[in-house]
RNA sequence: GGGCGCGUAGCUCAGCGGGAGAGCACUCGCCUUACAAGCGAGGGGUCGCAGGUUCGAAACCUGCCGCGCCCA
């Protein structure tokens, strides 16, 4: 039975028959953080690998998404650390200026109380008590997941140092010309009351209305927003547009209105789009607004801040969505309403906090100049400095960055960072950097508005490593190695931080590499969203599965940049799988397999053993390049099915009789299980870290060791590498065939109906020929064959392969309908195969043409499949 | 309207010029001393449609149909 254990070595730890992910997980995490094992340090000298978290919202909790992304920035980390790279993952959050603002703000309606009642400093207080008491979260949560990230080093865009950043690149951009103030068209939130970039709108096709309106005889306009004509201060035709040349430059009566309004000639109406006249309402429209400064229009606001008409007459006071059925109806009753089209869809901005329908707005804000910046982030994707993987979502990055719109950086709220500038009592406008002093005295205030959110976020891949100060971890850790971001922020974010970086950073790029994955949506497919329900929680997985289990779910279905559908079952699968390597260990240690010393000879191993250790270098070296390329899936394929097929459903089996058997094979065996269960857990460990360690430590007995030492973690094991010299392929070949025969016996027996107990006496000719004669004992015991006596009758032959045959002694008790079913579904396989080559063998075109090899490996297979159908029509005479 | 992407087994997806694959689901047989969260065997696809290029197309090109995303 069992073998006696070295002296040295600590009794095997029993495990359980199933792994139960909880209790590890939690007492694992611990240790990791105890020990220091997530640390990163400047002075290091190993080179550095730097990744910094794409900083989730201060009020937000862990979602699907963020679990799929810091799995994978969580391998990437956990792996480099292996290969002996400082590695640095930086964990933080942004202050989220208006999603925190309004939840704050209605805590304070709970209390009946509003903003204004507490004044800006006693509001900004409370936020930062509701940011101490319940903000963050998710970063509980993202221990839970087994998050690797240098707790240390935790930022928030609001800390000191970060402010110092943003306030430091403001003035920088402000004295470059690159920062200016002025009065034009932005996206408003009536709600939020305040401005919005282009990026917080987002865009759905709404049921609306389109009204056409007779304005006098001669011109009439479509509009979907018919309330805005009070604000109308032109109409506008093509001008070359022959039906209405001769209308430009005449005036036009504004219905409801008293006023007379000029009709003006632009290229920018599209004469095929409605009557082809359109109404200019330059202060209420972003186009508009543009062709008023064509033709040095007024702009005249109608609304107020919060959406309801301010224009005298009978609609002030009411609400935009009232005061459009309202200007309608009194159209109507004037006779003007010559069409109605009901409903019309139309793409509706909303505010992507809240989903008010956004305002354009004419208003005095703050912008970036974004020009020079976008180009200088274009160039280095364009010039191979800054990698975006996959490569083909390059196209959706140039053209981005290559048609930015300058970038509205004024927020109307009293969370985030106030804008540096100071005005003078006449009219001065100073800018203030870090270390200056603000401008005093009669007559001077700073600006009101705060920085949009992500003004600070864009500079996270420096200002987290203490720019503008020139510190060690800045020298250490930028650029950083690798961004892992969804596609969708690739716009948002991304091209942000490479505009800031290369600009505040002389031109050295915040990353090296974009790791672009897509959005975790249901099994369907679909996006989860709550109002359809199909919102799968990863704590829920967590507690359900264990993390390690949501984690492969997640890491397996992440093909570069494509989404990922993700559904219990899956998540269930990665437990069993987990589940498996738990009892593979658990086999190991009960039939004595270790780690220590060195691997033996290769000329003292067995086949099965050469074949294992050939099998683990190739896998060595595939998972090493799927790393590489960031093709998780692979890395998980890959592991999943050397682990369940090669290693438990062959390598363990055959090992079993060996193991049985005992003597110096049986030794020689439990050092080869051990080694390649040892670098299995090794490769496994950047994606299910927790059950790999607790294996990993129970297989190599360095529990002892204790935490905080080296050693005593798979995380501080060295990474695998592929030794070409373990490679085989004489084992790998003869393993193959020696499958070929079990699983061609399984076959018989299984088509048979053979209960899988039951002996059956059979003779195995051909081995020698195929070169697998040492393997007859080890197959006759995988599939229960015994050994020929004298009164031996075969009643069934099977014709394996090559020279291989099997005749067995099923005692008379043959099913031959079963078996002639069988051959003859391999005849007809065996003639498609032979029909298919002699096609192209035959044909004198693909023999000239194809190369060598192709028309050998052609020739190959048809002789392989004639000498089957051979053996395969004898078998089939045979029984008659 | 402009741009990008996707249609391969029941579902979700790999494969992207030389034998149609995986996971799950399904069928049959098994509590075989690591694991029933398991073991063994099996069924299942004119690779969206139509042309073209090629000795050879699921893959490359063109058109069409259907779906999705981004931008206007």
């Amino acid at each position: 039975m069992t073998e006696t254990l070295d002296a040295n070595r600590a009794p095997a730890p029993t495990l359980s028959a199933q792994y139960q992910p909880g209790e590890v997980e939690r007492r694992r995490y611990e240790e990791w953080v105890a020990a220091g094992r997530f640390r990163a340090s400047a002075d290091s000298d190993k080179p550095p690998f730097t990744i910094v978290i794409p900083p989730p919202n201060v009020t937000g909790s862990l979602h699907m998404g963020h679990a799929f992304e810091h799995t994978l920035m969580d391998a990437l980390t956990r792996r480099r650390r292996m290969q002996g790279y400082e590695a640095l993952w930086l964990p933080g959050m942004d202050h989220a200026g208006i999603a925190t603002q309004n939840l704050v703000e209605r805590q304070l309606a709970g209390e009946g109380l509003s903003r204004h009642d507490l004044g800006r400093e006693k509001f900004v207080e409370r936020v930062w008590r509701w940011k101490a008491e319940s903000g963050g979260k998710i970063l509980g949560q993202m221990r839970r997941l087994g998050d690797s990230v240098d707790w240390d080093r935790e930022r928030f865009t609001m800390d000191e140092g970060l402010s110092r950043a943003v306030q430091t690149i403001f003035k920088k951009l402000y004295d470059d010309g690159l920062i200016y103030r002025a009065e034009r068209i932005i996206n408003w939130c009536p709600r939020c009351l305040t401005a919005l970039s282009d990026i917080e709108v987002e865009h759905t096709d709404d049921d609306g209305e389109l009204v056409s309106i007779r304005y006098s005889d001669e011109v009439v306009v479509a509009t979907t927003r018919a309330e805005t004509m009070l604000g109308d201060t032109a109409v506008a035709v093509h001008p070359d547009d022959e039906r209405y040349k001769h209308l430009i430059g005449t005036l036009v009566d504004l219905p409801l209105t008293g006023r007379q309004i000029p009709i003006v000639g632009d290229e920018h109406v599209d004469p095929s789009f409605g009557t082809g006249m359109v109404k200019v309402t330059p202060a209420h429209d972003p186009n508009d607004f543009e062709i008023g400064q064509r033709h040095d229009l007024p702009s005249l606001t109608i609304m107020d801040e919060r959406g309801v008409i301010t224009a005298p007459g009978p609609f002030e006071g009411l609400d935009r969505f009232e005061a459009r059925p309202a200007i309608v109806a009194a159209l109507r009753e004037q006779g003007r309403i010559v069409a109605e089209k009901r409903p019309y869809v139309h793409a509706v901005g909303h505010c992507s906090r809240c989903r008010t329908t956004v305002e354009p707005r004419l208003s005095l804000q703050w912008f970036v100049n974004t020009a020079p910046l976008a180009r200088a982030a274009g160039d280095a994707v364009r010039d191979g400095r800054v990698k975006i993987e996959p490569a083909d979502m390059a196209k959706r990055y140039f053209a981005w960055v290559d048609n930015m719109h300058d970038w509205c950086i004024s927020r109307q709220l009293w969370w985030g960072h106030r804008i540096p500038v100071w005005y003078g009592p006449d009219g001065e406008v100073v800018c203030v950097g870090p270390d200056e002093d603000p401008p005093s005295g009669q007559g001077w205030h700073q600006d009101v508005d705060v920085l949009d959110t992500w003004f600070s976020s864009a500079l996270w891949p420096f200002s987290t490593l203490g720019w503008p100060e020139s510190t060690p971890d800045l020298a250490k850790f930028y650029p950083t190695s690798v961004l892992v971001t969804g596609y969708d922020i690739l716009f948002f974010w991304v091209a942000r931080m490479m505009m800031f970086g290369l600009y505040a950073m002389d031109g050295r790029q915040p990353f090296d590499v974009i790791a672009l994955h897509g959005m975790v949506r249901d099994q369907h497919g679909k996006k989860m969203s709550k109002s359809f329900g199909n919102v799968v929680d990863p704590l829920d997985w967590i507690e359900r599965y264990g993390a390690d289990a949501t984690r492969f779910t997640l890491a397996r279905g992440a093909n570069p940049g494509q989404d990922v559908p993700v559904s219990d079952e899956w998540c269930q699968g990665s437990r069993n799988f987990c589940n498996k390597l738990w009892n593979a260990t658990r086999f190991a240690l009960m039939n004595g397999a270790h780690v220590s010393g060195d691997l033996p000879e290769p000329s003292r191993l067995s086949t099965v053993d050469r074949w294992i250790l050939s099998r683990l270098q190739q896998v060595t070296a595939e998972v090493d390049e799927q790393f590489e390329a960031y093709e998780f899936a692979k890395v998980c394929d890959t592991l999943y099915h050397f682990a369940w097929d090669d290693v438990c459903d062959w390598y363990v089996e055959l090992a079993k009789p060996v193991l049985a058997a005992g003597g110096e094979r049986a030794e020689a065996t439990r050092r080869v299980l051990g080694h390649v269960l040892d670098h299995l857990l090794r490769l496994l460990h950047p994606v299910v870290p927790f059950v790999t360690d607790e294996l990993w430590i129970a297989l190599t007995g360095t529990e002892a060791a204790g935490a905080g030492s080296e050693g005593g973690s798979v995380m501080t094991a060295t990474w695998p590498v592929a030794v070409p010299a373990l490679r085989d392929e004489q084992a790998e070949r003869e393993v193959t065939d020696l499958q070929r025969v079990v699983t061609e016996i399984r076959r018989f027996r299984s088509d048979q109906g053979l209960r899988p107990a039951q002996r059956v006496a059979a003779r195995l000719d051909g081995l020698a020929e195929a070169g697998i004669a040492p393997h007859e004992s080890l197959i006759r015991s995988l599939v229960r064959l015994d050994e020929a006596a004298p009164d031996f009758r075969a009643s069934a032959t099977l014709a394996v392969s090559g020279a291989v045959t099997v005749a067995l002694d099923t005692r008379g008790s043959i099913d031959v309908a079963a078996e002639r079913a069988r051959l003859e579904k391999d005849r007809t396989a065996a003639e498609k195969e032979i029909t298919q080559a002699r096609a192209k063998l035959d044909n004198p075109a693909f023999l000239g043409k194809a190369p060598a090899p192709v028309v050998d490996k052609i020739r190959d297979r048809l002789a392989a499949a004639e000498a089957d159908l051979e053996r395969i029509s004898t078998a089939l005479a045979a029984l008659g």
